[in-house]
DNA sequence: ACATTTGCTTAACGGTGTTAGATTATTTAT
DNA sequence: ATAAATAATCTAACACCGTTAAGCAAATGT
């Protein structure tokens, strides 16, 4: 009998509504006012049901980060699509992770720590790794032959992701100058960057 | 008599015990685990002795990011003092601002918002503008007259910023790759910066 | 000596994450 | 169809949190 099946897709289905819920919450009320119990009520149900389906409130966050460097990965493809020039793409690849940022505030704050609960167990999460390996390859393809060294590619990784995610942080945290001061100072960082990026 | 003083004095002092044991606890268990009963403890008082010194938890809080600008101010001052020449002050009191970070982690948290609690009104705060004053003057004396505006040396300084802040949020939240790494990237990000500022 | 203020504590309120036990509903077995 | 077993859900509780109100005891002012 299919009933199992059924069943399945129910709590599935529950356990999408929790994910939802706590999103929903945070993007109406910020990280701090999420609670347990304001999941269950918006669910329709009592607060420790939801031990049913993640182990604690950290499993929750912990899922919404993996859904979050998901969203980001697809993002990132999709825009490399757009051309096989490694200059175009990597610029085009940062607004992308730009835009990312601001249309997924929330995701951004807990998948990079800002103004958030730091989750140690993030390094070990495949899907983060993976976004950073299509910048990792972006870059190596840019960069001379003489200077494709995993420290020299690394370095510049590093130095694209430093301004950008500094520059994210300070709007998201402390407000910045506005939208025309952020797209300058961003255009302006990377075009510099990929510039120099074999000195 | 001069008993009103003792007595004020001995408030001032358990002020600042307070101040102190919050900081301790959250250089030992971090500011998860910050709690009103907790200072209490360390200072051996109860709870709600606190709110004759503030308002709530948040005055905690806020008067420890004063004091994290103040001392962050200082350096910087003292750093400025080295060298008459703008180029070579900026540097330094850029890797100041890093050292300040990495010897503060826990004030440099909650004054730039990394993994932490998000205070709106640090706006208000002339502790905070004055460092960013110190690094806005020096700034000005670096760039050609005709591009002294407040609109370009505010792009470059929150060029610096980004990449320094962002430097420095990755590794106290991501732990990034490594001293000698960190160096390199900084470096080269703040000569590269002050190579093409007038551009 | 009495009244008042001060310093501090205990007790409580409503909130949090989380767990154990009881209860109800559903499925399964006879 | 009825009884047993299992699953789904809830209530109650624990320990903690920030915060406030009430009360006690010692110091102070008159």
């Amino acid at each position: 009998m299919g009933s199992k099946e059924r069943i399945a897709r129910l709590k599935e289905e529950t356990r999408e509504n929790i994910l939802d819920a706590a999103l929903e919450i945070v993007k109406e009320e910020g990280w701090q006012s999420l609670s347990m119990r304001k999941i269950a009520d918006k669910i329709e149900y009592t607060a420790p049901i939801i031990y049913e389906y993640f182990a604690n409130k950290e499993g929750i966050l912990m899922e919404l980060t993996r859904t979050g460097y998901i969203i980001l990965g697809t993002d990132l493809r999709a825009t490399m699509a757009i051309s096989t020039e490694p200059a175009v793409q990597l610029e085009a690849m940062w607004i992308a992770y730009w835009n990312f940022a601001f249309e997924n505030k929330e995701l951004y704050r807990l998948m990079y720590g800002v103004d958030m609960v730091c989750c140690e167990m993030k390094k070990s999460m495949p899907e983060a790794e993976a976004s950073n390996r299509l910048f990792f390859e972006t870059i190596e393809r840019l960069v001379e032959p003489q200077n494709n060294t995993e420290e020299f590619v690394c370095r510049k990784f590093y130095t694209f992701w430093s301004i950008i995610h500094g520059l994210i942080s300070i709007n998201l945290v402390n407000k910045g100058r506005g939208q025309e001061m952020n797209e300058l100072i961003l255009k302006d960082a990377i075009k510099g960057i990929i510039k120099f990026i074999n000195e």
